[in-house]
DNA sequence: TATATAGTGTTTTTT
DNA sequence: ACACTATATA
């Protein structure tokens, strides 16, 4: 172990080998933060021999807990297949996991059923809508969206519904609390939870019983957390009670790489950490493995403008031997194909792989053109993020069918399916059956006693009870399957027996993707075939679970990612489109001080990205919702010393790659075209446009 | 209940 | 430009 140690640097021993009280780990970009926060762990379990059980490391996704996890195996040379859940590895999760956990075990403890489903973004907008609707809100001024994002924010800071109502001060706060204590209403009927309650509960367990919160706090003896400048109000508070008694809070973070405010993250909580903890060790990672120093400096002189800020100063042995390209294109195309472009050449000169670049963009709508430009050149790319795996509609359909066959009181799954694939059931039988529902009863039995009771056709036409008899069929013969057969036979089962898979085969367009995404899904469901309660389980991880993990790496493309994204990620070479005012920063940041230091933030995260050499592109005039607007230069690009930009024209770009690549006819006629374009000014713009 | 049409609002999304 | 949703109509 001790030998493991001169891995690091001075800072970062300091870090791994101070284990004892609270520790403030400052790691500036590419510093090596997740490496030191590993060490530590080992440290602890192999010199200080401390036990795994009594450490807790909270990430912030999945991916992040699993690569740590496999880390750790490493350092502390455990056998790979060793179950995440053995004694010999310590408790490592995203707040989420961590808190699910304990939900399991302690729920009841407040009056929940401790089988809950998780609701997410999707579930939570059918039952809003369901809610404004049952309290004849007006959609006309208050989008649903909006009360969901008050609620969630409300929630995140652990207000609940009662506190709420006692401090709204407008009409709008009071539309927001009567929505609030019916969602909840809502979903404690359901027997659900959403993401927020996953963290909220657990708080609301730990202040009402003092046995239980202690019984974590023995537990949790160390507790570790990475990417703090990102915790939200309840999850600072779920930390602060579970470090109140042995204070070995050790967080890592960077306050400059705060990007998800507007999700409740508060970057308070990394600036008032010493407050909070004032006997805290303060340690400053400044040394970084990542960028050159160009690019280092370039990014310090966007950041060192934000007012709200721990000061540090990131170097690197690195030398820096290209400057920072800015290119002024003339239009979003021409942004786009200039990137193709200079990929394709670098790829060459430089002996790169696709996967060594990165486009990063603001909006998700800037992808497009970028995606044309990439198909055009014959550029093979990757959108990450994006629409998510289990997001997708035949996905989530499919598995409401599961989480309804689990649990038959589920009512956003059942309204999700008792329509798809088409069962002539519209929002009016569906009202009807819910509304005659008893409090007691599931929606199951309820269809039950309508299709077997005496009176069936007066309460509904023949026809209707004819589909809900064949509905309540399906669901009862899957409900009986899913016992005697694993979770991957179950979704099959359900696919084919439900009509599903015979419906989106019906479209010709997209049916065998479609299908492809199921089968899909049976791939991940396999895992869980052997597990003894594997529904449960894989429907568990399922909700938890987003779909960064599954990218297939296996092809070298060049990946396209939002700014957000892109944080934690690093590529020799990285391209930043739309540096102009309204997209970086964005328009709807423009009015607060706040908001822009975090557009300032995401601008230097987005440089930081970037190991090799950075681009800086902006445009002339760019079409933006359908019309053509003059474009400013992003003022962050301003802020750049000029002696760390080179700039590149148009004509300069077209001689660069003539010369380099003289014999690409594709390229040359594209630029040739291009060039009697720009020649012809403005006015022919239209009709020139049909020739690219 | 399914489908056509007009009207609307456009950031970011680790769980 | 475009996708999404609420409303009208078959």
């Amino acid at each position: 172990m001790s030998n493991l140690l001169f891995q690091l640097n001075d800072k970062q021993k300091e870090a791994v080998i101070q284990t004892e009280g609270p520790v403030l780990i400052l790691a500036g970009a590419g510093s090596g933060k997740t490496r030191t926060l590993t060490f530590r762990v080992a440290y602890l379990i192999k010199e200080k021999k401390v036990p795994p059980k009594n450490i807790l490391a909270v990430t912030f996704t999945n991916k992040a807990a699993g690569e740590m996890i496999e880390r750790i195996k490493q350092l502390l040379n455990l056998p790979q297949n060793i179950s995440p859940y053995s004694q010999y590895l310590p408790h490592i999760g995203t707040f989420h996991s961590i808190c699910v956990r304990i939900l399991r075990r302690e729920i009841e403890k407040i009056g929940y059923k401790k089988n809950f489903v998780i609701y997410d973004e999707q579930d939570q907008q059918t039952l809003i809508k369901r809610v404004i609707k049952d309290l004849g809100i007006s959609t006309d001024q208050i989008r649903p969206a909006t009360i969901l994002g008050a609620i969630s924010g409300t929630k995140n800071n652990l207000i609940g519904p009662e506190d709420f109502r006692m401090e709204v001060g407008s009409y709008f706060e009071e539309i927001v609390a009567n929505c609030y204590e019916k969602y909840n209403e809502y979903l404690k009927k359901a027997d659900a939870i959403d993401f927020d309650d996953i963290i909220m509960l657990t708080v609301e367990i730990f202040k009402k019983f003092p046995k239980t919160l202690e019984r974590y706090q023995e537990l949790f003896r160390y507790l570790m957390v990475d990417e703090y400048q990102d915790t939200n109000q309840a999850q600072y508070i779920f930390l602060k009670l579970l470090a109140q008694k042995y204070r070995n809070l050790c967080v890592v973070g960077d306050d400059w790489q705060s990007i998800y405010s507007w999700r409740g993250a508060d970057v308070q909580n990394i600036l008032n950490f010493e407050k909070d903890y004032p006997e805290a060790k303060v340690i400053t990672l400044e040394q970084n493995y990542r960028s050159t120093q160009t690019i280092l400096d370039a990014a310090y002189c966007i950041i060192s403008k934000n007012i709200n800020r721990k000061d540090k100063k990131l170097w690197t042995e690195k030398k820096s031997d290209q400057l920072i390209t800015s290119y002024e294109a003339l239009d979003e195309k021409d942004e786009a194909n200039f990137i193709a472009r200079e990929i394709k050449r670098l790829k060459k000169k430089m002996k790169l792989k696709l996967s060594n670049f990165a486009v990063l963009y603001r909006t998700n709508a800037q992808s497009r053109v970028l995606e044309e430009a990439f198909i055009k050149w014959g550029i093979p790319y990757r959108i990450i993020g994006g629409v998510k795996f289990y997001q997708r509609k035949e996905i989530k359909d499919i598995l409401a069918y599961l989480f309804f066959i689990k649990n038959p009181s589920d009512q956003v799954s059942f309204e999700r399916i008792i329509n798809v694939p088409a069962r002539k059931i519209g929002t009016k039988t569906i009202q009807k059956i819910l509304s005659s529902k008893k409090e007691s009863q599931t929606i199951l039995d309820r269809i039950e006693e309508i299709v077997f009771g005496q009176k069936s056709t007066e309460f509904l036409p023949k026809e209707k009870v004819k589909r809900l008899k064949q509905f309540f069929e399906l669901i009862k013969r899957n409900q009986d399957f899913s016992l005697k057969n694993s979770v991957s036979k179950l979704i099959e089962n359900v696919f084919f027996e439900s009509g599903y898979e015979e419906m989106i085969l019906k479209d010709r367009e997209n049916g065998e993707a479609r299908r492809e995404n199921v089968l899909e899904l049976l791939t991940v469901a396999n895992k869980f075939d052997n597990e003894e309660n594997g529904l449960e389980i894989f429907l568990e991880e399922v909700a938890l679970v987003s779909q960064t993990d599954r990218d297939l790496e296996k092809l070298d493309a060049v990946p396209l990612m939002t700014l957000h994204s892109a944080k934690g990620l690093e590529y020799e070479i990285v391209f930043i489109v739309g540096m102009e005012e309204g997209i970086l920063p964005h328009s709807r940041s423009t009015l607060s001080e706040k908001e822009m230091e975090e557009e300032r933030r995401l601008c230097y995260v987005g440089i930081t990205r970037a190991k090799q050499k950075a681009y800086l592109l902006f445009t002339t005039s760019r079409n933006i919702y359908g019309s053509t607007q003059i474009s400013i230069r992003s003022r962050f690009l301003e802020e750049i010393d000029e002696h760390l930009l080179e700039k590149i024209s148009f004509e300069e770009m077209v001689k660069i790659n003539k010369k380099e690549e003289s014999n690409n006819e594709d390229f040359y006629e594209y630029y040739e075209k291009k060039l009697i374009f720009k020649k012809n000014n403005w006015k022919k713009k239209s009709k020139l446009k049909k020739i690219f």
